[in-house]
DNA sequence: GAGTGGTCTAGACCACGGT
DNA sequence: CCGTGGTCTAGACCACTCA
């Protein structure tokens, strides 16, 4: 291990506290402590790097800021670990015309492991021939086609989910991803249009081809801004609701 | 004026910076200083209120955080005036199917004072019977209707509207609202459903009947989070895009 | 050069959580 | 009780802006 100080070496033109904050940054990228695990108090960094508290303080007000670590009073600071159901209502933005927000059950309906295609190449930003995950799922609410989503992942951090039971993948991709694959989503990026169903949409959804159908594009991303995930939903138009907030 | 220390007395169970940041909100949102004007230097606030310079950060901080302030090094600390090109592209989340954001053009078709309707009442918390000003607004790009919009506005904040001539309402609302009406919007909630036109939107829009047609609903709301504007806008639906960063 | 915000120090004391 | 984060002090020095 290394001394009791540990100086930083890092770009000398950047402020010191966001010196410490990219240094604990990357560290808890690294996976030095886990989702849940204490980091060390602010006393030990202010002893490990020679630094005021002030300036701790001010490093981990912004993994705070960043949503990577949570303080607790009296207890330490945790590396953040996103709840099920919060991710749920952060990423699942549709309700019922009634206005209740149900988790719709999901099928998979097909997992294929291929060359990414171009458009998804660039929009994952891949390297030429990349090997990527696609996957079609079908998401139902009481017997009713809700949503058809066509999914495509990195095979590079994804390969995993090809060699997971098509019946043990979850309602929720998100968790799985954290707990098989070790990939956080951190934020993401949506586009919503508005389509007539084509023959294959309008089977899969069970509606007339012709049919308004919402089509959400998604870029899912890590906590340092790489897309993870790009994935495309579709619905029938007249039973969605889409809420947003704006800050 | 007060002398040079001018104490807090505000609840004392709260921490010394929110109390400073409260007092100066407070301040702010009562026009002691407009939008664009210097507020007092840091070490002037520490005298007048007798804290120390990280105090008066920490307060100063979180006004920035809010967006009542910004600070400039070298010259001081600025009450907020939200820019026009901003706050378009802050609220405006509409694109052409090409890509491009284009302003559209706006045409004022009806205006009139009334009592607000019962969902116009509980949307914008107003007391019973209480007026309202009702806005129809169609708004064009190269000749092509994009958008009816219909917009509601609490008349006890907004009469003046009823005064300004119809040919002299600008492209952008908002930032009339805050130089005629004193009034800044801060943030929206926006949902969004698809529905097909009747008859009357579909004859402004220029559209057969049955065509499906976007609808936003927006509720704007000011920094202590009163709602201050309700609107609905509908579009072809064909023609629309709506890009939205989730974090 | 005077005045501003930006960074940083080296502490003190308090409120909270768990033993 | 001790260790944690939360608040606060009373400065110092730096970087920037503007006259």
């Amino acid at each position: 291990m290394s001394a009791s100080t540990d100086p930083l070496q890092r770009d000398t033109r950047l402020p010191l506290y966001q010196q410490l904050r990219d240094e604990l940054a990357t560290q808890i990228a690294a996976h030095r402590w886990r989702p849940g695990d204490l980091i060390p108090s602010e006393s030990e960094l202010t002893r490990q790097f020679s630094v005021a508290t002030g300036t701790v303080r001010k490093a981990i007000d912004a993994l705070v800021a960043d949503g990577l670590v949570e303080r607790s009073q009296g207890k330490g600071t945790f590396v953040r670990r996103p709840r099920f159901d919060s991710s749920l209502f952060r990423f699942f933005r549709f309700e019922s015309v009634t206005g209740e927000r149900r988790i719709p059950e999901s099928r998979i309906l097909k997992r294929e492991l291929l060359s990414a295609p171009t458009a998804v190449q660039s929009t994952l930003r891949l390297a030429k021939g990349e090997k990527v995950v696609r996957l079609m799922r079908l998401r139902v609410v009481e017997y009713k086609p809700l949503l058809i989503e066509e999914i495509w992942l990195p095979a590079s951090r994804f390969a995993v989910l090809m060699d997971v039971a098509l019946t043990d993948y979850p309602t929720l991709l998100y968790p799985m991803y954290e707990q098989v694959c070790g990939q956080m989503i951190a934020s993401a990026s949506e586009t919503l249009t508005v389509e007539l169903a084509n023959a294959s949409h309008a089977r899969l959804l069970q509606l007339p081809p012709g049919t308004p159908v919402i089509v959400i594009e998604r870029v899912a991303m890590a906590y340092d801004g790489t897309p993870l995930e790009w994935r495309r939903s579709r619905g029938p138009a007249d039973h969605f609701r889409y809420h947003v907030e704006i800050r």
